[in-house]
RNA sequence: GGGUCUGUAGCUCAGUUGGUCAGAGCACACGCUUGAUAAGCGUGGGGUCGGUGGUUCAAAUCCACCCAGACCCA
């Protein structure tokens, strides 16, 4: 090594003749300034998989409380989004700070792996079922492509620096967890939840099959919009409601847009409450309508319209009138319902229990019939009037014509309106009453109970509670049931002739259960009746060939998680335990947050979670939503490959996550910045933090100087309100309140003013010993602080930093600062910092017009009422090292010159500076302009100071 | 159309129960330093707190309506 230290200091400045460069501490360390995280990262990555961190973290920690978070499983198909990004860098942060409150917390990675998007997927590459593939086949197929989606998404999420146990995650579709899903429902069904409906649902045509809320979208549709009016049954009836005399037909107009559901008439529904008009039409003779809607029924018609009397709903009702249905030789009742208003339409609503939710439940209440004449193949029956053999695409001329024909058509027009659509076929959706599965919201409580369970939760933020409430009180029972492939069976026993599940049904779902550990979903599918009953009974059930809703698979990881992939912390029940927090996007609260509670308040009565955190969806700068049309989209991909995940993760943790979240290249250049700030000053603490040895040069609190014993405390105050923002999960004050301190507390004053001391005392001197331990300490706390966020950097300077590195850093516990009296140091630190600012301020003037340019170059004096000058005359001749002028005193308030500038400092009390440029010359190795340099011959270019420090004793700093 | 929210300087965020609450950091401008140097320090200019109208002695902070945006639902 040719760069050798020079034994002594006075040696290296004998070396390098007058240059005392050398014999100063300058900061050194391996931390580069440039963190070049694209590059880096995937090798600390690479390190951490090697030696897997993971396992090391969850032995570490070891014996801590136990924390279980639950993940969310996102949906197997398709590359991660910026979403996906900020919901698992949420979830990490969340469950590293746990770890630093002493938890032991597990991270088990989900995917939800069943479902119609990935049938889709493998029906395009082999057709629908049974054209080259049989079920058995699809199904191997859609498992082979969700693993691989798995695969990928799981490199994306690892590279963003998410510690978790990607080795082992729980995926809905492992034998275990299907097998665990079956358990779930037979406690369900157990619990007397499960029903068998015969409920309208949205049906597509094309998937032949019902579809989920989450699977329609609303598109823009053209509709024959008709007004048809069924002939009152019985006029005298009518007459005494109405208290006129009728001697020719009339006829209740109904309106609607969806003529196909008409052969499924059944009644005509009224609000009890509402005025209807026996009105006489120029053309269309005696109708009834809502009196409100008279004038503009008669506009649309083009026809005056006379009133001739009016009754209300329930009097119509009342008087048990009926109507001839216009297309069958029957007759439907006048019913009454609250969701018939004068909105649109004509007041009298159409009612087909076969085909509308409305028109179901208020068709229950009156016990109509369900029955709908329109097959699940789409055609209708053959035996149906009109419509006969029809396919319902093709159904609405033969209606028309047959309405006309029958003199029913009392108005006829085309509108435009929004209408609901199978989100993948594009197509419009019907409305149809099938034979369905269900789990009951009342049957069995657990409406009740599960508003109750969400009032025993913890909502972050609070208005999900709210939110969800309002969701659940309303919702009418959960369809679990589904017609396709790829999925979970619905592996209940019907009887042929009853429709009812068996009586043992929980059993069996349970012995179904065990062979699909055991074997896999085709243990079911593949299998017949005569397997799983007695011979007795078999010939009397069917199969049902269903599968689950894939929010029942998603909705039971709260219990089947725990049994695929940590069974040890089962009870001896087999229950999982309680989650301590759900984290994901609003929009769960219709789907995960909603699914999950009610499988587990239907199973075992108490909510899955104690805490629900939420947040909100990215938008770009202008708050408007990611789109590939407005091109702003932001892939976390490309982030990761260009700033780097810890600048990726910096953003996530900036944000305020409880309303939308901003995203935009503009603003994640600015989180750049931020990052490297915090960098920078990580890298100025290891710097002079280098050949520092704790144990052999640590100063303990009592023996460090003031201004040290200051900046430790300073620590310890912002670490408690740290550590209270992760509690609360309020990462966002974290990054401000760690940013500020980097900038303010830090960079602006506390590391600006331990330069001196740090740069020019002796190399072990206590002046500089102490110094060191304080930014050790900080060090310490501050590398914690920011593990759950700067993961990759924080390992970083873990490793870089003196002392046993063994353990991760993010195995460790918040560290215990040392706990200090600032009190009994009896310095007023505020007074100083705002008597700063005002030199500051006097220096810059001096500054502008080019006396001065360093503050070394400048000498300040300070005069103050005598309560203020003794105050900040507590650090004595250390003053100007406070201030990094060379001279600071402080003279009484009568010598003040007229020059001196007035200031206010934040105590209220005034403070007058006056400041000049010092006569003196320039040390050479502190560069301050005091009265003793040249002082002594073998160092002409040296103050006192430096001589003693390189030469000498050292000198005393007690203060600053 | 309904439900739940959001809207404070160019950006990210603070602003307990209405009365020094109009703040911080960044960005920007100017200057200093060149011993944190593709760094660091200092000073400074920026907001009628989405809009309008109310309640009050007093409102960013309470009420109503409106505008813009997000999620969910229809």
């Amino acid at each position: 090594m040719n760069d050798a230290k020079p034994e002594t200091a006075r040696d290296a400045a004998s070396d390098l003749g007058n240059d005392y460069k050398s014999t100063v501490n300058l900061p050194q360390t391996a931390f580069p300034m440039q963190a070049n995280l694209a590059k880096r990262e995937p090798e600390w990555l690479a390190r951490w998989q090697a030696g897997d961190l993971y396992a090391q973290v969850m032995a570490a920690t070891a014996g801590g409380t136990l924390y279980h978070f639950v993940d969310g499983p996102p949906y197997a198909n398709g590359d991660i989004h910026i979403g996906h990004a900020v919901n698992k860098v949420l979830k990490d942060i969340v469950v590293k700070s746990a770890r630093l409150d002493g938890h032991h917390a597990a991270f088990v990675p989900g995917w939800d792996c069943h479902g119609l998007p990935i049938e889709l997927q493998v029906e395009k590459k082999f057709g629908k079922v049974g054209e080259k593939l049989d079920a058995a086949a699809f199904r191997a197929e859609c498992r082979k492509y969700a693993l691989e989606q798995v695969e990928r998404q799981r490199v994306d999420f690892q590279r963003l620096g998410i510690l978790a146990d990607w080795h082992k995650p729980y995926l809905t579709m492992q034998p275990a967890y299907e097998a665990e899903q079956l358990r779930v429902l037979a406690r369900i069904a157990d619990n007397g939840h499960l029903v068998r409906g015969f409920k309208p649902v949205h049906w597509c045509l094309d998937c032949g099959s019902s579809l989920a809320e989450a699977e329609v979208e609303y598109q823009d549709k053209q509709s024959s919009a008709i007004d048809v009016g069924f002939v009152a049954d019985d006029n005298a009836a009518l007459a005494t409601v109405f208290g006129v005399a009728i001697d020719e037909p009339v006829r209740l107009v109904i309106w609607t847009t969806t003529p196909w559901t008409l052969p499924a008439n059944q009644a005509i529904a009224l609000n009890a409450d509402l005025d209807y008009a026996l009105v006489r039409f120029e053309y269309a003779g005696l109708l009834v309508l809502a009196a409100d809607l008279v004038d503009s029924v008669a506009q649309r018609y083009q026809q005056s319209a006379a009133v001739v009397a009016t009754a209300k709903g329930q009097a119509l009702r009342d008087a048990g009138v009926t109507a001839r249905h216009p297309l069958k030789p029957i007759s439907v009742p006048v019913i009454l319902g609250e969701h018939v208003t004068t909105e649109a339409g004509t007041g009298l609503v159409h009612t087909a229990p076969a085909h509308g939710v409305d028109d179901y439940l208020v068709g229950k209440a009156y016990g109509l019939p369900v029955a709908s004449p329109l097959m699940s193949s789409g055609k209708f029956q053959d035996d149906e009037p009109a419509v006969g053999g029809q396919h319902v695409r093709k159904a609405e001329e033969p209606i028309l014509a047959a309405l006309r024909d029958a003199g029913a058509l009392v108005h006829q027009a085309t509108i435009t309106h929004s209408y609901p659509h199978c989100w993948r076929h594009k197509s419009p959706l019907i409305f149809r009453a099938t034979p369905q599965w269900f789990v009951s919201m009342d049957q069995a409580g657990l409406r009740d109970a599960a508003l109750e369970a969400i009032d025993a939760t913890r909502w972050i933020p609070g208005w999900g509670r709210e939110r969800i409430r309002g969701m659940i009180a309303e919702r009418p029972d959960w369809c679990i049931s589904r017609q396709r492939t790829w999925g979970v069976p619905l592996a209940l026993f019907v009887h042929k002739a009853t429709q009812a599940p068996h009586p043992r049904t929980g059993d069996l779902l349970r012995a179904v259960a065990d062979a699909v550990e055991a074997r896999g979903l085709e243990a079911w599918f593949g299998s017949s009746v005569s397997d799983w009953l007695p011979q007795a009974e078999a010939a009397d059930y069917d199969r049902c060939p269903d599968t689950l809703d894939v929010w029942f698979d998603s909705g039971s990881a709260h219990q089947c998680t725990f049994v695929s992939t940590n069974p040890a912390a089962l009870d001896a029940q087999g229950l999982a335990p309680i989650a301590d927090m759900y984290l994901e996007g609003s929009d769960q609260h219709r789907g995960w947050f909603h699914s999950s509670l009610l499988t587990c308040v239907a199973m075992r009565g108490r909510t899955p979670y104690k805490a629900v955190l939420t947040h909100g969806f990215t938008v770009d700068e202008q708050g408007r939503k990611m789109s590939k049309s407005l091109g702003n989209v932001v892939a976390p991909q490309q982030v990761t490959k260009t700033l780097g995940a810890d600048v990726l993760r910096l953003w996530v943790s900036a944000s305020d996550y409880s309303g939308e979240i901003a995203i935009s290249d503009n603003l994640l250049k600015r989180m750049a910045d931020a990052y490297r700030r915090i960098r920078n000053t990580a890298r100025y603490l290891l710097g002079n933090l280098d050949g520092f040895d704790p144990a052999h040069d640590a100063v303990p609190p009592a023996q460090m100087l003031l201004i040290d014993r200051w900046a430790v405390a300073q620590a310890a105050q912002l670490q408690d309100e740290i550590r209270q923002a992760y509690a609360d999960a309020q990462f966002h004050l974290v990054y401000q309140k760690l940013h500020n301190y980097c900038v303010t507390d830090l960079g602006g004053l506390y590391l600006d003013v331990l330069k001196d001391r740090l740069y020019t005392s002796a190399p072990k001197s206590l002046a500089r010993r102490s110094a060191q331990t304080a930014l050790l300490h900080i060090a310490e706390a501050m590398v914690r602080w920011i593990a759950p966020v700067l993961s990759f950097t924080a390992d970083e300077i873990w490793q870089l930093l003196p002392g046993d590195r063994s353990a991760s850093v993010f195995a460790q516990r918040w560290y215990a600062l040392p706990s200090i009296d600032l009190a009994a140091d009896g310095v007023d630190w505020a007074l100083l910092v705002s008597s700063r600012e005002a030199v500051k301020k006097t220096l810059e003037e001096l500054r502008a017009v080019g006396t001065i340019g360093s503050g070394l170059n400048a000498v300040v004096t300070l005069y103050a009422e005598p309560n203020l000058a003794a105050a900040l005359g507590t650090p004595g001749d250390e003053l100007r090292f406070w201030f990094i002028t060379s001279g600071a005193r402080l003279s009484p308030l009568a010598a003040k010159p007229a020059e001196a500038r007035e200031h206010t400092l934040s105590s209220g009390e005034n403070l007058w500076v006056y400041a000049e440029a010092s006569p003196y010359p320039k040390c050479e190795r502190c560069w301050h302009q005091v009265a003793d340099v040249g002082t002594d011959a073998a160092h002409p270019g040296l103050c006192g100071r430096c001589h003693t420090n390189i030469d000498g004793a050292g000198e005393i700093r007690r203060v600053i």
